[in-house]
DNA sequence: AGGAATTTGTGCGTATGTATC
DNA sequence: AGATACATACGCACAAATTCC
């Protein structure tokens, strides 16, 4: 049998903080009791908080002061916020890799943007990797008006460019918004996302700048810390 | 005087097997001594080499694998570990442009990360242009032990290879951080920004490991042409 | 200005859990 | 199944930075 443990004990208490912060019930600039204090409030060593806060640390989340304290930095107001922002992988090196998870026709859910006047559409779950290491777990909907069946063989090749071969679909401009949110049920145990991570929600628009697919990308918390270089 | 202090050892450990990783002591998928074995020739405690370790495996130079051991991993590839998304501009059009809106030495806010030990830093404040768009605004500090001083004619080339030729600075790797910010309050007219918008922070590092260099992007909301590349 | 109190950072030791070989 | 090796967890002492008086 499968043994499935709990988390560890340090990973419990920084999602707990997450779920706070994101809650709204540890607001930015916040100052946590002291780490002896909070140990014993969460019934755990100072050593073992301290691992917990250092996740916190490297998540941007907090900041942590010798002599002072311990301080929230939450970049929050992420709901209400809208940005534009495509992300894209880069062929050079290593191509970029998806794995198709599952297809299939659905009914849209009720609280999606408008993006086509079928009551249907196609969602299409996948894993993008960078570098062989699971990346971004996507969620895609294309409105069910503009296909009859969909497979994860037609899926071989980059998504637009079947768009357009197959179903005479250009996707011509695309509106990005970023945030926070819950972690899909359905994420595969192989890719680690915290309880609440960074996601971006994309509404692509086609040749006559009607919106026809909607997808939803949930970025690998590890691989949050990015980087590169200004060419 | 100044009061350079030693580096904690746990530090002091991990910058001796970055050495030693440098200079090929250690290769690439080599296996360290287990941590006790390791910690007895380090003359310290177990506990403390595996901070040394931790910050080896943060830097993505070692794999740390339960039950089996610590191994080097000391790929070319080393940034594309940590993840990484390449932030660059879509071909198309021209050249990428860059017009330097002021530069001048002012003391660095504290409430930015270490990037050198000056308490002044050299702050850039440009605006990055796509296709004649602007698109980015950046304010980039450098730590004033690099340089007397800087001109914006200076900046008629990329920053990078300013540094390199003119200050012997290498910037080998950057950590980026993104997230959502208030917009700067000397944003000029022409750029939108939204009160609350995209920025990445990032912090760069040079020949040796040290961070020199920090830089605020902000990006333009109404831009959707961004491509994230990874390198 | 300066010293005491507070708070986080570093370092050590030990015991136990869990994955690998 | 046993041995090995890293991961987690606890506790303590002291150092260093900050804050308060």
């Amino acid at each position: 049998m499968s043994t499935q443990q709990s988390l560890p004990k340090y990973l419990q208490i920084s999602e707990l903080l997450i779920r706070d912060i994101a809650a709204g019930r540890l607001e930015d600039g916040a100052r946590l009791p002291t780490e002896r204090d909070l140990a014993a409030q969460l019934s755990t060593s100072v050593g073992t908080l301290r691992k917990a806060l250092s996740e916190l640390e490297r998540q941007g989340l907090l900041e942590r002061v010798q002599g002072s304290g311990n301080y929230i930095r939450s970049k929050s107001e992420v709901n209400s916020i809208y940005s534009f922002f495509r992300v894209e992988l880069l062929e050079g090196g290593g191509l970029p890799r998806a794995e198709v998870l599952d297809v299939s026709k659905q009914a849209k859910p009720t609280e999606f943007p408008y993006f086509g006047s079928n009551n249907e559409g196609f969602r299409i779950r996948r894993m993008r990797y960078l570098n062989d290491i699971p990346a971004v777990l996507e969620e895609i909907w294309l409105d069910a008006n503009h296909a009859k069946t969909i497979t994860p063989a037609d899926l071989n090749e980059a998504l637009y460019v079947y768009y357009r071969k197959s179903l005479d679909l250009w996707i011509t401009r695309v509106e990005d918004r970023i945030g926070l949110q819950p972690k899909p049920t359905w994420c595969p145990e192989y890719l680690h996302l915290n309880d609440t991570t960074v996601c971006v929600d994309r509404l692509s628009f086609d040749q006559r700048d009607q919106p026809v697919e909607f997808s939803k990308s949930w970025i690998n918390s590890d691989v949050a810390q990015y980087v590169a270089r200004i060419k």
